[in-house]
Parts: C-alpha cells; sequence; structure tokens
DNA sequence: GGAATATAATTAGGCTACCTAATTATTAGG
DNA sequence: CCTAATAATTAGGTAGCCTAATTATATTCC
C-alpha cells in the first residue's frame, strides 16, 4: 500500500508504456501495412514447411486474432494481387491462400529488411541479455495471463 | 543473411508479439477505457505534486500523444462528471484540468488495484530481474528510436 | 499601438487493427 | 438423412490514435 511508490514498478511501468510506443512494429511499406505484412509472414512461413497451403483458420491462429478480422486482411491482399486463394478439395468449405510471385517477392524483401533490424537489435544487447530479454516478456506473459482467469 | 534463422532473434520475435497481446494494459473499469484512465492518473499526479492544475498541452506531453487526442478524452471524462475544466487566468488560451470529488475517488481506486498488480509482478520476477527487465525494454526503445532518424 | 505571427485548445474527419453477431456453404454424427 | 458442427465471410462496431483546419488569445517587432 505504502508499497505504491515501490521504484521498481515505477520504473517497470514506465518502460513499458515506452516500450508500447516503440516502432518495433513498422509503419506501411510499400503501401502496406504491419497487419498485412504479418500475414504474408505467415503464409510464406507456411509454405516453407508444409506440402498443403494456409488455410484462414491456420493463420488467425497463429497470429491470435478473429477469423474475420484474417478474411479481411486477405481480401485486401488479394486486392492487389498478392495472394490468391482456393478451394481445399478435401475439405470444400476451407480456403487455402497462397502468395502470388509478386506477393512472394514483396515478403521476401520486407523479411529481410526486417531480420536485418533485429539481428541489429541483438547485436545491440548482446546474445545474452537478449536471450534473458526474451525469457522475461515470457514471464511477464504469464503471469498476466494468469491473473486474467 | 543464413542468419536469418538466429535463434535468439525468432525467440526475440515471438515474445515481443506476445507481449504486445498482454492485457497488462487491462480493459473497461468502471465503464471507463484505458486510455480514460491513463489521462486520469496524469491528472491525479500532477495534482500531487505542484500547485496549479494541468494543463491539456501538459497531458499530452506526458502520454506522448497528440493534443486532439487529449480534448477527446477529457471530453468523454467531463460527460461523466469526472473532471473539470478551467481557464487558466494567467493565460486565457490555456485550459486548466481538475478531477471532481467523484473522478478523484474512482482515480484512487483504480491505481490502488493496478499498482497491486504490479507489485504481484514484481514479486513473481524477483526485484532484480524487475530491474533487469526495464533497463532492457529500455535499451529495445533506444534502438529504435535511434534508427528511426 | 497595431499588424503579423505564434501558441493553446478544439472540431471535424479519417485510419488501423481489432472485435462480435449473423449468414452461407459444407461436412460429420446419430 | 437430418441435425449439429465447422470454415469462411459479411456487416457493422469500437478504441485509440492521427492530421488539417478553426478559434481565441498572446507575443513580437516595426
Amino acid at each position: 500500500m505504502a508499497d505504491r511508490e515501490n521504484p521498481t514498478v515505477q520504473k517497470l511501468l514506465r518502460s513499458f508504456i515506452q516500450f508500447r510506443k516503440t516502432g518495433w512494429h513498422d509503419k506501411k511499406i510499400n503501401g502496406y501495412n504491419p497487419s498485412e505484412y504479418k500475414v504474408l509472414a505467415v503464409i510464406y512461413e507456411g509454405a516453407n514447411k508444409k506440402e498443403l497451403e494456409m488455410k484462414v483458420s491456420e493463420i488467425s491462429q497463429i497470429l491470435e486474432v478473429t477469423p474475420p478480422t484474417v478474411t479481411q486482411i486477405i481480401n485486401n491482399l488479394d486486392k492487389g494481387g498478392l495472394v490468391e486463394r482456393t478451394i481445399d478439395p478435401e475439405d470444400r468449405r476451407a480456403v487455402r491462400i497462397k502468395l502470388t510471385p509478386k506477393g512472394k517477392e514483396l515478403t521476401e524483401n520486407a523479411r529481410k529488411a526486417f531480420f536485418e533490424k533485429y539481428l541489429g537489435l541483438v547485436d545491440y544487447l548482446g546474445e545474452e541479455d537478449s536471450e534473458k530479454l526474451a525469457e522475461l516478456l515470457n514471464k511477464v506473459h504469464k503471469y498476466f495471463y494468469e491473473l486474467k482467469r
């Protein structure tokens, strides 16, 4: 209670607020929003791992957003010719999403820039502290997650 | 380039994404949004430190949002009777914002709950790791901030 | 001292990134 | 084979921001 002035709490709070404003999530590139790039990245990575293309529901699970959110983003990517829908022949309710050559090129370029930036960060923090940070953030997530239930 | 698969980068990225979804910033309390509570908190803290009430521009600087954003939030808080505007007699362009008794009570209750939650977090992480986390987040912010210029 | 300029706040309108509820198409279970 | 479940979509809404334009007041400087 008197602990309301606890300096560690204060520091942590300030850091959280600042971190939220950190532009680590970039602004528009090539006319596409960060949320659109995230979907592109998921489709791209999925294609490198599996034989079948990603379903809307799979993308939605990976990004932890609802399916309507994914549908909307896919609609825009489709309009821009970055992505194609095909009906899954095994389950005609499902839709498989595939990158077009244009979409693939865009995604690869964005990924390159993105990973360079993050390699720079790991370099800046040092390998050890980077690992520590990831671990601590996971613990924070777990703490709040468990509070909510 | 081959470093694109650097596991530390991957871990860090996953942590960042997860952290962004962490509900550390709460949902509506008493019908007021997190952004509204942040403004209340700033006004409350300002009142404890200075003789004069907060101006819109001061609130805007502290929260790092534009003045129109603050104006809108103040409008809502005003409608709810949590806050009062008075014209600064020294500079009649400026508006001083003051908590009403109702606003003050609400803010105090919210602050209490809020700080208890964060004391719990510090307890969960340990004092030392909490400090480390704050420090690392600040470094991350600095890295991205400098990249942007 | 008055015109030009700067500053404080507000209004109007727009945007991103989400959400929920309802609908449509298809598949699976009793 | 009919009911219930599942996949995706459409429609509409919300929070939390933003920019540009406007209004009122202050400051500067010839």
